[in-house]
DNA sequence: TGGTTACTTTACAATATGCTCAAACTTTTT
DNA sequence: AAAAAGTTTGAGCATATTGTAAAGTAACCA
């Protein structure tokens, strides 16, 4: 099976078109991120407000250790940010993006996923 | 560890705002489809023009049955369509968010990635 | 000062999921 | 009938998610 492009120029176009491999890692982790049930949980409930570890513990009922564990994925992301206030530590969504990604996420299932599914 | 929301009617508030999770699982499943460099590639060249199979394959140079699986995964998501012209078939991205979510990654990766590393 | 609370971090195991490729199969052409 | 373009299935490998356990940090309280 051979290549078709009759136009090698045309092969080397697109290929010239496509991003760095660096930039297309940093893109794929970027959705990743939102590539996690948990995650968009998490996105979505902080969505509403400001919360702390062991309230996202409690709301999405889940182990401390792995809320943590995905709050520093969201940290090296650039998703989230907090405050500490005495002992309680307090995350908030800081990407300006999130809710923008969240909202095309919301608009697929609705525009495209839903009436395939209905038929 | 407790729950530190004072306020109970906060946390019904919150999960009661939460998506379902049918529709977080398919937001996730939605959002996964970008976050590999795979079908990133692959949706870069296909945003430049449609393309056969082998194209794809030797413009990535990827083994064509990755290719194949991995169109699959973009068909099932509804991302791109096919036609058949004798033995060639022809891939197309039908979904008019594919555009849009690969822009916002980029936007992403200048606006708050590449700051965050250049610091 | 000492103990408790809230949270982080590291290490590790278990499970699950995903990516890639090889081999077999289908469809179409010649 | 044979070859070419793709698809599908199954297996191997790698990675991700979750949780347990343990040690560590930071702040509060008594």
């Amino acid at each position: 099976m051979d290549s078709l492009l009759v136009d090698l120029e045309t092969l080397a176009t697109i290929q010239n078109y496509l991003p760095s491999n660096a930039d297309l890692a940093d893109m794929a982790n970027f959705f990743s991120v939102f590539g996690d049930v948990t995650r968009l949980k998490m996105l979505s409930a902080l969505s509403v407000d400001e919360l702390c570890v062991s309230d996202i513990s409690t709301i999405l009922d889940l182990n401390q250790t792995t809320v943590s564990h995905q709050l520093k994925l969201l940290r090296d992301a650039g998703m989230v940010s907090y405050r500490r206030d005495g002992k309680i530590i307090y995350y908030r969504i800081i990407n300006k993006f999130v809710q923008e990604v969240m909202l095309m996420g919301a608009s697929y299932i609705c525009e495209i996923l839903t009436p395939r599914k209905t038929g």
